[in-house]
This record gives C-alpha cells, structure tokens and sequence, in this order.
DNA sequence: TCCTACAAAAATGTCAACAATTTTGTTTTC
DNA sequence: GAAAACAAAATTGTTGACATTTTTGTAGGA
C-alpha cells in the first residue's frame, strides 16, 4: 500500500497541501480579492487544525496573495491597478531574463516543436477565438522556456508573481485583436529563440507586453 | 509611556522581530551557510515560544534564507556557485528595472548630490581603498533609486536577494582594480540618470554586473 | 575491530486549551 | 430616534502538552 493513504488530508505534507489547495482558490478567483478567510472554516473543512490553517496564511502572506492585520485577520490581497502594473513590470522584467536564458541554454532544434505549435494549430485557435487553447499554448511555451532557461530561482520567484497578475493577463487576452498580435509577436520570439538572439528576445518582449499594457489601460474602467 | 516598552520581547510583532533578528544574522554570516537551526535554542535565547520560532523560519524559508527538510529541522540555506550566479541573473535583471524606472520617474535634478558624491569623495575613497564608504555610497544610490522608481514591490522582492547575495557582492569589491572601475561605472550610470537614458542604464548595468561576475569566476576557487 | 540491533534521548510536527483582542448586539441615556 | 456604553460572542494570538520521527549512544555478534 502506497504512503500517505491511511491518513487522508493531515500528517506529513499537511501545511504545503492547504497552501496549495488556497493558492490555487485565489489564482483562479474563486476566492475574490478581499474575501476575509476565517482559520476555523478553512481548518475545519480540510480537516487540519488551526495552527496549520495559520502557517498557510503566512507562507501565502509571504507570496503577496493575502494580506494579514495583526489581530484582525487574514483577507485575500487586493491591489490597485497601479500596483497591478508594478507587478507587470516585474514580470516583464522576469519573463525576459526567463527567455534570454533559453536562447542562451536551449539545446539546438530545441524550439522546433512549438514553432509548429504557433503554425497552423494556433492560427486556428486564433481564427475561433479558443483563448483556452491559446493560453494553454503560451503556458505550455512559458514551461519549455523556464525549463531551459535553468535558473534555479526564475521559477519559484516568478510564479507567485504570475499568479498575482494572472486575472489581469486573461482579461488581457479577451480584448479585441489581442489574440492575432499575439500569435504574430510569439512567432518573432520564437525566431529569435532559435537563432539565439537574446538582444533580439528583450526587444520583441518589451513592445508585446507594452501592447498589453496600452489595451489594459486604456480598458482599465472595467472593475476586477 | 510609548507603547510596546512594558514588554520587552514578547506580545505584539514578535515574529517579526524573531524574523529580522535571523535575517540580520545570517545576511552578515554570523550565522554561515549550513548551521543547524534549533527551535529550541532560539525560543529560549530570545525568550519566546517554539511555535514563534518556527513561524519565523516559516517566513525565512520563503526569503530562502533558511532550508528545511521535514523532520529533521532548519538549516541556514546554503547555495552553490552556480546557484550564486543565477541569483545574480535575477539580482541584475531586477537592478536594472529599478534603475531604468528611476531614470523614467525622477523629478529633475534629482541626481545632484550622488553625482557630487561620487565626485571628490569617492576619488579619495578608491585612493585610500575604504571599501566600506564606497558601499555605504552604493547603499544609497539604490535606495536613492528604489525610491524614485516608485514600484511598491522591487523592494521587498529584491531585498532578500540582495541579502542572499550580499557575501559574494562584498567579495567582489575586495577584488584587484574592482572599485576604481566600479566608480567609472557608477559615474556613467549618474550620467545616464540624469539625461533618462533608459537604454544606457540597461547597457551600462550589464556591463558592470559582467565585469563582478569575470572576476568572481576567476576567483571562484576562494571558499566561502 | 567493525557492523548491526536495539534503547534512550533529543528534536520536530501537530493538536487542544487558554488569553487577549476585536466585532457584534443590546441596552441605556439624552 | 440616534449616539454612547456596556456585555456577549466570535476571532485571533500564544502557550504548553502530546505524538511522531530522527538522532545518538550502547551493547552484542561476527
């Protein structure tokens, strides 16, 4: 019999799983930003005690997704827009450093699979309008890049940033002709990629994320 | 009576004061890399309960400061010399955005002072090889910039690392010739502040940050 | 002498109870 | 009827005790 299955929810990984399960609650926006999270409910619901409840409010405190005031609570962050474009300059920032690295590391050929990925597959997705299927295609590139990247840290320091500016990025993506520059500046990155021009890599970067930010601002009356 | 003197350690913020006591000896390698961190210890030196203690390493795991390895306790992290240098990837990427927003965001003028104290004084700094004047004045040129940027998050994100980082940076001041080209990097960068050439900051960083990584490669055989 | 097996000690992980603070609801007063 | 004052309930913060796991020390056997 397999570890960890006579004891269902509590023992060993106990805080990492209700970090997990509450992470994946706020990203998604189950949780809305300002909803009070109450230790008792959520430690009597996952069936751990309050203390554990506690350390996952902090180690989530830590990543910026809850806010915390001494004697008073837990709520799940809420930031304003300008703060929602400071993430996004980090980001941005990141997520180039993500694939300069991969230009730089990649092993040859290593790019060929999501440049036909971006061909026809994505070119449909765009002309239907499958925004889940482009965003599972970006998410699928982000990991490749990451991957290769080989930065111990890009990772775990970039992902709770992610999550943050996660709601944003998906509005993003649903506002008019946003899905089509995308597939033409993906594709520019992907050359670039290839021929390892990192230089190439930060300059395609920056005028893509500037156009999301121009479309999020300019759309920016629309409430969270 | 100001409040918070009638108890002297415990009551209100104590975790965070647990927090900044560890950060504090670990950043300046009081405590070195790999030191077995017992709960017990801690709790009682600094006259609080165990539970205080390891939510303090809860926080400090997340800043990387501290690794743990379930059951079997807390260990200041120690990090390898590839894991230094990918540090140092994120460190100069987040450097750079700090100062490409500080030259974009300053009000005019604002690098007046700097530019007077890299002058005269940090000729005679260099001259006379004190290194700690020089990286009090490289102290305050960030936290000049870190203000002027105006991004709510650089700070917290990047401090850590800094922190994590902050025993090889000192190294490499100590290094042959580091601080008298340092203070001709420092100079064109003022320069490049002043005028809000964003491109140059960027350029210029890469530079400098290159030049500490050569000399650190080279010298990466001296233990920590 | 070295290795293994076992027992004691120490350290970590979890939980439940207690204390302090804040919030909510009701009563009193003007 | 509205505001202030008080009391009760709910929630958070902290501590101490218990359970589990790892480490250390010791004895026995090849």
């Amino acid at each position: 019999m397999p570890k960890g299955v006579t004891k269902p929810l509590s023992s060993q990984r106990s805080v990492a799983n209700v970090v997990d399960i509450l992470r994946e609650k706020i990203a998604s926006n189950e949780l809305q930003q300002g909803t009070k999270l109450r230790e008792i409910e959520f430690a009597e619901s996952l069936r751990v005690s309050r203390q554990v409840v506690r350390s996952a409010f902090t180690i989530l405190e830590q990543k910026g997704l809850v806010s915390r005031i001494p004697n008073r609570g837990a709520y799940v962050a809420s930031y304003s827009y300008q703060e929602m474009m400071d993430l996004y300059d980090i980001r941005e920032s990141l997520t180039i450093l993500t694939y300069q690295l991969a230009a730089r590391r990649a092993p040859e050929g290593a790019w060929v699979d999501m440049m036909d990925l971006f061909g026809e597959a994505m070119e449909e997705a765009v002309r239907t309008e499958d925004v889940k299927a482009y965003s599972d295609a970006i998410v699928e590139l982000d990991q490749l890049a990451s991957r290769f990247a080989k930065n111990r840290f890009l990772d775990p320091i970039l992902s709770p940033i992610i999550d943050l500016t996660q709601v944003l990025a998906r509005r993003a993506m649903l506002l008019p002709n946003r899905l089509e520059t995308g597939l033409d500046h993906n594709r520019q990155i992907l050359q670039a990629l290839a021929e390892r021009d990192e230089d190439a890599v930060a300059r395609i970067f920056s005028e893509m994320m500037q156009v999301s930010r121009d479309y999020l601002t300019k759309y920016k009356e629309i409430p969270f």
